[in-house]
DNA sequence: TGTAATCTCTCTAGCGACTATAGCTTCAAG
DNA sequence: CTTGAAGCTATAGTCGCTAGAGAGATTACA
């Protein structure tokens, strides 16, 4: 009926340390405890916690997670909220592999240039870090 | 010949304080300084930035760009490191892109099944968070 | 030369989402 | 009843910055 947080982080993937940070971050409940203090777990933390593993693994923010569990938390309310966070989160995920696409290009670009058997001072890699002047595309900076 | 740290700036586009931050972490040499302490920059402190900044929009870690200085630094050396360092970070960009379009995939999905118009116990993608079941891919964690 | 506005200095703390460590206590198996 | 794994709290570290405090330096203009 109850199981260890050694048994849930085993039953969803999510590693030991982290349960407990997101309970500290508020985003699972703080569970019963053994008469020696240890968390004792039910299904509903369970499914809880899978509930955040998927969400995490498409991407979503904590931040995102919270709301997205307060709604799950209050049924008869409109689900706008969670369809627009899902959606400002495929419009991020499409923007970051737009950047990705063009760093791709560029890198390809550099590395063929290469063949990584010269020296150093004609090395097509840094000379074209160096001198922008070698890009084809300004490529803007990424978050990660 | 010498302008501030402000200059070197607005002349590179990096910020004042991510500037004293590469210092800070060895990726520029500590500066000369003016009477009053304020560092005081040259041509080849702007040369050097260029590069960080240039290697960090396409991505590259810090430790990858210490490297990658280190070898500039010393043009007699063989460039195999360079190059591999570049391949590595076109194949993360590609794993990268390759999960994010995993993600684009089940996102569209998921949103394409909510009007955004309901209920929040009737909404899909909730309903898909909860269960992975409705899920056609396993998709693997990011680390962004 | 005075003064005001802007810039720069160092230092510390915070972000997000964990991960790692230390030093201790509890639990389950034999 | 002992041993070893697993759990507890608390703190600090990761990466690449960013923000703020409170002080001092420089520059523009009168």
């Amino acid at each position: 009926m109850f199981f260890s947080i050694g048994d849930l982080a085993r039953r969803t993937g999510v590693k030991v340390p982290t349960i407990r940070y997101y309970e500290a971050r508020g985003l699972l409940d703080a569970p019963l405890r053994s008469a020696g203090n240890q968390r004792r777990y039910g299904q509903a933390e369970l499914e809880r916690l899978r509930f955040i593993r998927h969400a995490r693994d498409l991407g979503f923010s904590l931040g995102a997670i919270s709301s997205l569990i307060e709604l799950q938390e209050h049924p008869d309310r409109g689900c706008e909220t969670a369809t627009r966070i899902a959606q400002d989160q495929l419009e991020a995920v499409r923007q970051k592999i737009g950047r990705l696409r063009a760093l791709e290009a560029e890198l390809e670009r550099i590395t063929a240039g290469c063949t990584g058997t010269g020296v150093s001072r004609e090395c097509y890699v840094l000379a074209s870090l160096a001198d922008h002047e070698l890009c084809d595309h300004d490529h803007a900076p990424m978050d990660g």
